[in-house]
DNA sequence: TAGATTGTTAATCGATTAACAATC
DNA sequence: TAGATTGTTAATCGATTAACAATC
């Protein structure tokens, strides 16, 4: 049923802003809204929210605006939060430990299966009550376990090396912490959290501010 | 000497990812590139590249390329990474946690001064050797120190009051982990690194990937 | 010199904004 | 009904790509 064109990464990239604050009103009790009240919270302009929100359907009402249940609903949908994720973590160093330990993933259907390090220190160890495990036995895990995401924590000299063994054994979405891209077939996806380039960013805006005075 | 009209954030977001390349090729005693060969190891197009560098300077030689020595430090010097910065965290949780331990921050010239916690089991310990101290001593050590950049690891429902304290206290640019967005006044920049967001567009972009089949 | 590759201008493409008829 | 606000089309704006003269 993919009827529509393809939607822009642009767009992709707002709908988890609609989404959290979506869920932010629907705390407060807030049954609906329109598109200039979600511009005024997010900062996009309402006639882009219209915009994109008619990308996947026609989920307001003239006069009347957005039910806020509803399209929180709708989104999550759309961005795939309807189901369960079972993922794993490869490199147990500090993020990787600190990702196992935010419970807010699992809230929306994240689960941490395992961690998996080579350094023996660590194997055998549990965060939460995720264990670490022998990285030896990656290929095996996942051949046993449904695994839909794998998280790359390593050093950036084990990334490429681990995304490949991941790809191998067969798992379709990377969530790469390491600081440096992989390669990757057509069908699989990755997203990149690519901290140093997000630190470099801002002392480049810091660094603009300052020159302006 | 603000001669040039403002740069583009999509051209200062791909800057960073030069650098990382730039020092890759450097590591890897390479001495020359051209804007072809980047297009290859970055995804942009030569087109493109050549067209965001010539934002700042013209750094090339026709026939020749660019100098990679001279390139990364050029761009070095654009994002501001010829100086040092002093930050600190707030919110000695995970996350926060992590962030003080990497050391790759400190290699590029990010300096974490101390950690800030309410938690009173957290106060006092050290992470390396950056000490966790009471997040009520947050003013009067900003007084004290330079502090260039606030990092802020709070959860959510602390993440505006902390920004609001930093701001206060002087700081100019906040690098917020919070899951929510802050508020800020103009003269103070802001980088989210809002990792749910990166999660949940993982999860749409594997959804659309699975739903092709 | 001939070949390579830049810097830059012009052309294209896509994304955002504005406008408004439809309608709740 | 009158007012509000959507969905959608058209206009604008900005970013990317293509092309090529300049020149190392």
């Amino acid at each position: 049923m993919g009827k529509s064109r393809r939607v822009s990464m642009a767009v992709i990239r707002r709908l988890p802003k609609y989404y959290r604050y979506l869920e932010e009103l629907l705390e407060k009790d807030i049954t609906r809204i329109s598109s200039k009240e979600l511009s005024r919270l997010t900062g996009f302009t309402a006639s882009q929210i219209r915009q994109d929100l008619n990308n996947f359907g026609g989920f307001g009402q003239q006069g009347y605006g957005y039910n806020v249940e509803e399209l929180r609903n709708a989104l999550g949908k759309i961005l795939g939060l309807d189901r369960k994720y079972y993922t794993i973590i490869v490199g147990a160093g500090n993020i990787g430990q600190a990702i196992a330990n935010y419970k807010g993933f699992q809230d929306e259907g994240f689960e941490v299966l395992a961690l998996f390090d080579k350094n023996p220190k660590l194997i055998g160890l549990k965060i939460r009550d995720i264990e670490i495990k022998d990285v030896d036995s990656l290929e095996e895990f996942i051949a046993e376990n449904e695994v839909d995401i794998g998280v790359i924590c390593t050093p950036k000299e084990y990334s490429q090396d681990t995304a490949d063994r991941l790809v191998k054994a067969g798992v379709k979405a990377i969530w790469n912490f390491a600081p440096n891209d992989i390669k990757v077939p057509e069908d699989v996806v990755v997203e990149n959290v690519h901290l140093s380039e997000s630190l470099f960013t801002l002392s480049y805006l810091l660094k603009c501010y300052s020159e302006q005075e």
